[in-house]
Order: C-alpha cells, then sequence, then structure tokens
DNA sequence: GTCAATTCACATGAAAGAGACCACGGTCTAGTG
DNA sequence: CTAGACCGTGGTCTCTTTCATGTGAATTGACGA
C-alpha cells in the first residue's frame, strides 16, 4: 500500500478516541474513585485554613500511581473554589521538585516559589539566603494563609538535604499576618526514616499513607476514563480487566494501567483495526517500555553510553558473569578507540548503578569471598530491545 | 575438622575541584549634547 | 554626561576525582581432637 493509499485510509476510518486526555496523566476527573476516605481526610486536615487558622502539615506516602497527586489537587481546587465563595484570599503553591532545572535544590524551589508570588528571580547566581530572604518579603505583603504542596519531595530532599524543610517550616514563627501550611508528597515509603527527628515532626503532623489499588479497583478506574476517552464499543470483552492486571501485578500502578490502555488504543488505531483486542494490549506494553528505553539511552551523556556499550558487549560475548572491573576495562579500551577521556572506576562503579536503577542493567551486588566483592551485571532487556539499543549506541559513539 | 583472622575487589561515603552558568558592581569607552 | 561594553568577584550547579572506609564470604593457618 502506498503512503497516499494509507493517509486516504487514514482520513476515512473514523478515530476511537472522542477525547483521548481522559487517559491522560495529568487529566483530572470530577469524581476520583476509592479514594473518597483519602479526599475527606484530607480536607478535613487542611479545612482551618477556610478560617485563617493554621492547619496542620500533611505528608502523604504512596508508590507512584496511587493517586496521591490527584487528590492532593482535588482538594486544592476545593478549597479554592470555597474561598473565593467567600471572599477568602488563600494561596495554593503546587511544586513538583522533580522537575529537573525548575525545583530539585534548595535554591531553585524556593526561587520558583517566589516567582509564582510574583517576583522575577535570576536562575542562578544569587546566595541561597538573598533568594529566601526575597520569597520571606514577598510571603509577608501577601497576607493571607499559603498552602505549600510539594510534590516528589523525596527527591528534593535527597539532593538538598533536609534543613531546607526545616527552613520552610521555621519561617512561620516569623510570619506574622500570613503562615504556610506544608503538604508534602512521596513516593518513597521509608523516606521520612532517615529525616532528622526535628524536620520529621514538624512535616509530618499528620500523615496519610495511600495504599496501591488493587485489580478491582483499577478495573473501575479504566472504565471510568475509557467510557470518557473512546468511543462507544471500540473497547473489546476483557482488554480493561487485563490492563488492570497489568498494573495490579506490578504495585497498583494506576498511571500504568491508564498509559497501557492509551497506547493500545492508539497501536489499533495505527493498524487500521475496528477495535482495541487483547493482543494490542501486550504490544503496548512492548512499545511502552522499548520507547522508554531507546528515549532513556539517546539522551544520556556519551560517558554514559560508553559505559552501557561496554556492558552489552561484553556481557554478549562472554557467557558467564560479568564483573564492574571487567567492564570498566573494556571501557577504557574503548575509550582509547573514540577519544573518549576515561573516567575512573569510581565513577563507572556509579554509572552502572545508575543502570541499575533504569531497569536497562541487572547489577546485584554479590561477594565471592577471597576473590572480592563486586556487582554481577546482567542485562535488563528483551532481545530486541538490546540489539536497538546496540544501534544507537554505535551511531551516538560514532563506532 | 574447627574457628577466627585474613584478604580480595570492589562498594560506598565524604569532600573537594573543575568548569559552566549567572548577577552584580565598578571601570572604561565612545557617542551625544 | 551617559549608555553600553567589559572586567572581576562571588554565587550555584553538575560532573568528577581523590581519599577513606566498609563489606561479605572464600581462603588460610593455627589449634586441638
Amino acid at each position: 500500500m502506498g503512503a497516499e493509499d494509507y493517509l486516504r485510509d487514514y482520513l476515512k476510518q473514523d478515530s476511537f478516541f472522542q477525547n483521548k486526555v481522559a487517559l491522560q496523566p495529568n487529566y483530572h476527573p470530577e469524581d476520583i474513585n476509592h479514594r473518597e476516605n483519602e479526599i475527606t481526610k484530607i480536607t478535613k486536615i487542611l479545612a482551618p485554613i477556610l478560617k485563617g487558622h493554621k492547619p496542620s502539615n500533611v505528608f502523604m506516602y504512596g508508590k507512584t500511581g496511587t493517586g496521591k497527586t490527584l487528590c492532593a489537587k482535588h482538594v486544592i481546587q476545593q478549597i479554592n473554589t470555597v474561598a473565593n465563595e467567600n471572599n477568602k484570599k488563600i494561596i495554593t503553591l503546587y511544586v513538583n521538585c522533580k522537575l529537573k532545572r525548575v525545583a530539585d535544590t534548595e535554591y531553585r524551589l524556593v526561587a520558583e516559589l517566589a516567582r509564582m508570588l510574583g517576583t522575577e528571580l535570576p536562575i542562578t547566581g544569587l546566595p541561597t539566603d538573598e533568594v529566601y530572604n526575597v520569597f520571606f518579603k514577598i510571603v509577608n505583603i501577601q497576607e493571607c494563609p499559603i498552602l505549600l504542596i510539594l510534590d516528589e519531595i523525596d527527591q528534593l530532599v535527597k539532593k538538598a538535604g533536609d534543613d531546607l524543610i526545616y527552613n520552610l517550616t521555621r519561617i512561620n514563627g516569623e510570619l506574622e499576618k500570613s503562615h504556610i501550611t506544608l503538604v508534602g508528597i512521596s513516593n518513597d515509603l521509608s523516606f521520612a526514616d532517615n529525616l532528622d527527628p526535628r524536620v520529621k515532626s514538624s512535616l509530618s503532623e499528620e500523615e496519610l499513607i495511600f495504599p496501591p489499588y488493587n485489580a478491582p479497583q483499577i478495573q473501575d478506574i479504566l472504565r471510568q476514563r475509557s467510557e470518557k476517552a473512546f468511543k462507544k464499543n471500540t473497547v473489546e470483552q476483557g482488554v480493561v480487566e487485563k490492563c488492570a492486571a497489568y498494573a495490579a501485578r506490578d504495585h497498583g500502578d494506576a498511571r500504568r494501567a491508564l498509559e497501557l490502555l492509551r497506547v493500545a488504543g492508539e497501536i489499533a488505531e495505527r493498524e487500521g483495526k475496528n477495535s482495541i483486542a487483547l493482543e494490542q494490549i501486550d504490544e503496548a506494553e512492548d512499545k511502552i517500555e522499548r520507547d522508554r528505553v531507546v528515549e532513556l539511552v539517546k539522551n544520556q551523556p556519551k560517558q554514559f553510553q560508553a559505559c552501557l556499550y561496554s556492558i552489552i558487549q561484553i556481557v554478549s560475548n562472554s557467557k558467564d558473569e560479568v564483573y564492574t572491573g571487567d567492564v570498566y576495562e573494556f571501557y577504557k579500551q574503548l575509550c582509547d578507540k573514540t577519544d573518549l577521556r576515561p573516567l575512573t572506576q569510581r565513577r563507572i562503579s556509579d554509572i552502572i548503578g545508575e543502570f541499575d536503577m533504569f531497569g536497562v542493567v541487572n547489577a546485584k551486588i554479590v561477594s565471592k569471598g577471597r576473590y572480592g566483592r563486586t556487582r554481577e551485571i546482567k542485562i535488563g532487556l528483551p532481545q530486541e530491545v538490546k540489539k536497538k539499543v546496540l544501534n544507537i549506541l554505535n551511531v551516538e559513539l560514532g563506532l
């Protein structure tokens, strides 16, 4: 079939989607399934803010895709609505601390907050306490309660240390006409354990745990969304169930389930099918994984790519176990060939660790007794993806 | 044979350096009236 | 006289290096049965 024909057919075929947004992660449905308890709790905790009192700080835990952000945003929205109705001034600030180059350091976070309140601040160059001062001043001018939601706060604290939270809570002591309430959201359940006790007690005056969704719950959510997203009769029997089962299998991640459904829809549409069938879900799962890895690898710096290339080559060449030392040797030779300045083994060790985190590689620490202690490295990718990655690396490294 | 000490090959941590980016204030220069 | 170009200083941020310390079990070697 020629390209032209394809385009003609494509135009004739009507889309499955009537409102694709409903499947996107930032979509905000009016009613949120299976989180009624959490929402009422948060609402009750934060309600005093409407009367101008300072509510307790809240800390919310839960794995990815358990609806933390959604609930938080939902409650803020309601508070804002009620506040507007009654002519109360409340400022709500939502920041995602994971966003690179926006709010992933102390300086950036505070600067970003100040910016949200309407100051201009340089990206860098000022001393951090200067930025605090600016923020402090502008908060003082507002003369109203401020609700500060820090999403993925664990990322921030891991990088910037916990005195940042301490500083933020401390501000309250010096404010007269306004106060700041912190709402922390974390994916990491053990996050609070390594916190300074002082910080911990002030941050988590109230704690809320978001349990993972189970399969039936995810099904409900998927149904609710897919009714909005797809036209009638485009989703075959069992599709929703299967998506839900996949997502429930690894820690009840609703976001993943929605993505799976969306991508399955896109694939079915592209293939010119009449409806979304079970097999598209498998294809979607592969595609998501493949895209994720390919994107990741492409965006890595040269050194990381060289390291990954070394790992893949050496793992493919030798069938038995591969250790950090072997990778480093290969890597050094590779650097020689490609005119890359070789990094120290210390650094490579960290890089391997990062690839492990990304799930591209499985690096398990093993002790071989007298023969030392090292990482046993395997590749955590399906054959087909591995080949693709290798191709990319060949191009990127100019081999 | 048993048991603690040794030893290997890194892992893991902490600190500090290099180099990119940026703001700010001061100095110099050239253009203007 | 003044706007703009051009420093030097001091700050952040990321990626690395350097130095130091930690670690778990195979191996070793002393010891006693």
